[in-house]
DNA sequence: ATAATATTCAATAGATTAATTGATTGATAG
DNA sequence: CTATCAATCAATTAATCTATTGAATATTAT
């Protein structure tokens, strides 16, 4: 077995792979995405403890999947660039594609709660220019005060139920919030739909929204 | 810690990323991607234990990275459909660009042996079109014949030396081989360089040329 | 059938990875 | 300077992964 460079190249490839290789790591990846965060902040999202957290930011720095910078306390975590995204959609397309394990989840979870297709964010930059769509960001309102899309409404899905008074009867509604297969815009789909709102979810989640270099709103 | 559905996507996901994370693993998916071969064939290829080998591609069918089916005594593999192949790219992208050792490997070895820009498949289609170009195919001719670019000159890489009255010194030649960092087309290239002859190489490899969908010749 | 070949399976030992615990380092506030 | 909080490190155990060996299965050729 020879050791050369492109075995080399190989060892360090599989590292990164390795890397996205544990759901943890993604769990954490997935809300490192929102916006950069904090290692106690992440542990406890995650349900980790803040070693075993630790242990696996260290990975995935280590990895080049994530970048972090010290301030005062904390020290910071980011996605080291839009290249990691879209290699987690990757990974996302093939196990949707040839897992069957995966179409079963998603069949019987997902597929559930909201058989329509999202509504693609080209079509959503459409419909707010023409002011005819509520944006509903459903993340938690920490996340929200991270970047989110220009104008939405930010109601966490647990105040949902409580704050229908805040929707406009006669528009349509978009709901996000992490990523593709974030429960909380399926449930709010959902619960929504059930009370008699048009609701759509949005293609991906809010790191998809800023990597395709569309305007975000900070507060 | 929840057990929800997002969790068991994520476990389905490290599952097909975690396929990825082993050198001999890419290794095996790097000679899978030339086309379809026999778990003898690619455990001699890859320096593996037939057994050992056949465990490695039981993970990557499981992970739907591989497909498989008997012909005969024979069990050939084939990678599941092009996506694997922009999963593996992106995983070679983030490695180039987030992680140091490859930067640094690919500085010390590729980078000394060819500096240039490799050319894309869409200017070799418009020089082949034009026929101002010799394409020099330097795998072994079991995988040269499992299908190439149209026209190729197969010299396989350790018959270089001895066939270089094949080629016409007036013309360029476009080297390819396995993928973008096949060591062959780069060794070739130093030779042929080295020998006064117009050598590039071609972005990538033979997989990446058939997976744009541009046309292949197979005998 | 029998033999030969390709592949997979089963069992094992060795290596690596994951989670927990408690100690340690870095930075800030009083 | 000390107390406090965030994060990392070090050491341990448990779990998982890898490679090897030899046996078992499937297919073909004789």
């Amino acid at each position: 077995m020879p050791t050369g460079p492109k075995q080399a190249l190989f060892e360090e490839f599989a590292r990164v792979a390795q890397a996205l290789g544990h759901a943890h790591r993604l769990a954490l990846l997935e809300h490192i995405a929102q916006g950069e965060r904090a290692v106690d902040s992440l542990a406890i999202v995650s349900g980790l403890s803040i070693a075993n957290a630790s242990q696996h930011l260290k990975l995935l720095r280590h990895a080049g999947l994530v970048t972090s910078r010290r301030d005062g306390k904390f020290v910071l975590h980011r996605i080291t660039d839009d290249g990691v995204l879209d290699l987690i959609a990757s990974v996302r397309r093939v196990a949707e594609r040839n897992v069957a394990e995966v179409a079963q989840i998603i069949g019987s979870y997902f597929a559930a709660r909201d058989t329509m297709e999202p509504i693609s964010r080209a079509e959503l930059v459409e419909r707010l220019r023409l002011g005819v769509v509520t944006v509903l960001d459903v993340r938690p309102l920490d996340e929200f005060v991270l970047g989110h899309v220009p104008g939405a409404l930010s109601i966490p899905l647990e105040e949902l139920e409580t704050r229908l008074a805040e929707f406009d009867p006669a528009q349509e509604i978009v709901a996000y919030c992490r990523s593709t297969y974030c429960v909380l815009s399926f449930e709010a789909v959902a619960t929504l739909r059930a009370r008699g709102f048009q609701v759509r979810r949005l293609e991906d989640g809010y790191p998809e929204w800023r990597a395709a270099g569309l305007p975000c709103e900070v507060a």
